[in-house]
DNA sequence: GCCGGTAGCCAC
DNA sequence: AAACGTGGCTACCGGC
């Protein structure tokens, strides 16, 4: 929690400090005016914007402290530099309240984003349980798997190496067993094959160590990011893992976790889903985890009006064998789990800004077969296509593009006489363009729904305790014997979030852990 | 020893 | 691997 921005800050204001607070309002407006700008760093941008010189600004702050904490710098030296902080994010208030409202994002500031920071604030200081011995054990499993694995591939090579170095993989695979790359393998920046997951599941069959490598690959990550990182990530008084949400992390209005991470806790492989196993409930408590069921596409059907789409959700159809019945033309009945895998593919494309050449890399068509199931694809459903070119138009036009709530990404490269770009960075830009208002509005939705959850559960005496968000869901922690009317409520509110003109569909699961869980009846 | 780039991979 | 979007983290590795 000591990295915890938020936290801090509002710890800070509680004891009338009021100048950390103006901080995180100025590094939130900032970011809302621009996105894109979050990488030079709040300081510097508002030392420029007030036009003060570099120099100036290091003389005023000092230098060369870079490896203390705020806590042991002492406080006459610290001084100076809270001060300069204060009077900057002071003098560039009025400059980016009047840029906000230039750009109409003024309500967008005051009503979601400045009265999230307290909500956010409150999951990160609460923190979620976690099994340590759990952990310790899961971890010594992996070991013991990495260390077998590892003994095997070096009976295989002849010798030992370091196998995390995808430099001395490469050197092994294709030099030592002299394997052959699959065709049009890339060689990476650094002049090695690639021994991307990618590249060695089309190797399997050639060399027995081909398989080992991905499954220490698995065994590895799951090691170290998860059981070993997450251990040493548990606060030492409240024994919880406490995460710190980014509200300005993503250009899109996503939030970010980190420190740790706790937005991509693993879940498609059997092995990676058991650290779930360590997320827990206290004694009396359950965990109670709701997602929105395809909100991404509920979005595109509510902002293209397409009539086909709309219909679909309207009668709660499984979208991804409606999308094959309709591009295969065949009756909803008679679609196989393969045209109901490629119709998956397709959905994820549309918001990903496809084009059937990255079709063909996440499903099993050809280019041929994509170039025909996309034009397939907007015969079915005409208004998707138009909102892509309407959603590209006002790219061009405006040189931004919108969420539902007036969210805005900018997008100057994209602007008609706007600086020139490669046709690369400008596909790229695209597509960019198509999927920061399916995103951002998704993003949009939960926020409102975090915003009224905390303050609607107290008012209905429910006791439940809000501590992850992972983009689509809600994790909560919730005293077993409330646990229907809490999933009832939360769903309320979740469905409630933001009218569209399909309806928004939720699915609760609860369970003592992050893995035991079951649909709530 | 810190820093930054790269490769690789986890989530939605 | 690859022209499908948004993030964060770990390990390696070369540079200072």
């Amino acid at each position: 929690m000591g990295h915890n921005l938020k936290f801090d800050y509002l710890m800070l204001a509680r004891y009338g400090l009021e100048v950390a607070p103006l901080a995180f309002d100025t590094m939130i407006a900032e970011w809302l005016c621009d996105p894109n700008s979050r990488n030079l760093g709040l300081k510097n941008l508002a030392w420029v914007r007030l036009g003060v010189e570099m120099t100036e600004i290091e003389e005023l702050i000092g230098s060369g402290r870079q490896q203390q904490t705020m806590a042991e710098v002492p406080i006459a030296d610290v001084t100076p530099y809270a001060a300069a902080d204060a009077a900057v994010c002071l003098g560039l208030q009025p400059q980016l309240e009047e840029e906000l409202q230039g750009k109409s994002q003024l309500a967008l500031f005051h009503e979601l984003e400045m009265p999230l920071v307290s909500i956010l604030a409150e999951m990160e200081r609460t923190g979620v349980g976690v099994d340590e011995e759990f952990l310790a054990e899961y971890g010594a499993n992996l070991e013991e798997r990495l260390s077998a694995i590892e003994e095997e591939i070096y009976e295989h090579v002849g010798r030992e190496f370091n196998l995390n170095s995808p430099q001395q993989l490469s050197g092994v695979l294709f030099d030592t067993l002299e394997l052959d790359p699959p065709d049009r393998t890339r060689k990476t920046s650094s002049g090695y094959y690639s021994t991307a997951a990618s590249v060695l599941e089309e190797m399997r069959e050639v060399h027995p160590v081909v398989d080992l490598v991905l499954e220490h690959r698995e065994v590895a990550k799951l090691k170290s990011t998860y059981a070993d990182a997450l251990q040493e990530q548990i606060h030492p008084e409240t024994g919880r893992l406490h995460t710190s949400f980014s509200q300005t992390g993503s250009v899109t209005g996503r939030l970010a976790s980190s420190e740790p991470n706790l937005q991509n806790i693993p879940i498609r492989t059997e092995l990676g889903r058991q650290i779930r196993r360590a997320f827990v409930a206290p004694a009396d408590r359950l965990l109670l985890a709701v997602d929105y069921s395809q909100i991404e596409l509920r979005i595109v059907a509510h902002m293209a009006q397409d009539e086909a789409m709309l219909q679909a959700f309207a009668q709660d159809q499984d979208i991804h064998a409606t999308t094959a019945a309709a591009v295969f033309s065949v009756e909803l009945n008679e679609v196989t789990p393969a045209m109901r895998r490629r119709a998956k593919g397709v959905n994820f494309g549309l918001i990903y800004g496809m084009s059937p050449f990255g079709l063909t890399r996440t499903t099993d068509l050809t280019l041929a077969e994509a170039e025909d199931f996309v034009d397939a694809y907007f015969q079915r459903f005409p208004g998707v296509k138009d909102y892509l070119e309407k959603t590209k138009d006002k790219a061009r036009r405006n040189g931004y593009v919108e969420t539902l709530l007036g969210r805005r990404r900018y997008f100057p490269q994209l602007k008609e006489g706007g600086p020139p770009v490669s046709q690369q960075a400008r596909s790229r830009a695209q597509r960019e363009a198509v999927n920061a208002p399916i995103q951002g509005t998704a993003a949009d939705i939960i926020k409102q729904a975090m915003l009224r959850l905390p303050r609607t559960l107290r008012e209905e005496s429910l006791q439940a305790d809000m501590l992850l968000q992972v983009h689509d869901e809600l994790v909560f922690e919730v005293p077993s014997d409330q646990l229907d009317p809490t999933a009832e409520l939360v769903q309320g509110v979740m469905r409630e979030a933001y009218k569209l003109d399909v309806p928004l569909k939720t699915e609760a699961k609860f369970g003592p852990n992050w893995f035991e869980m079951q649909a709530v009846s």
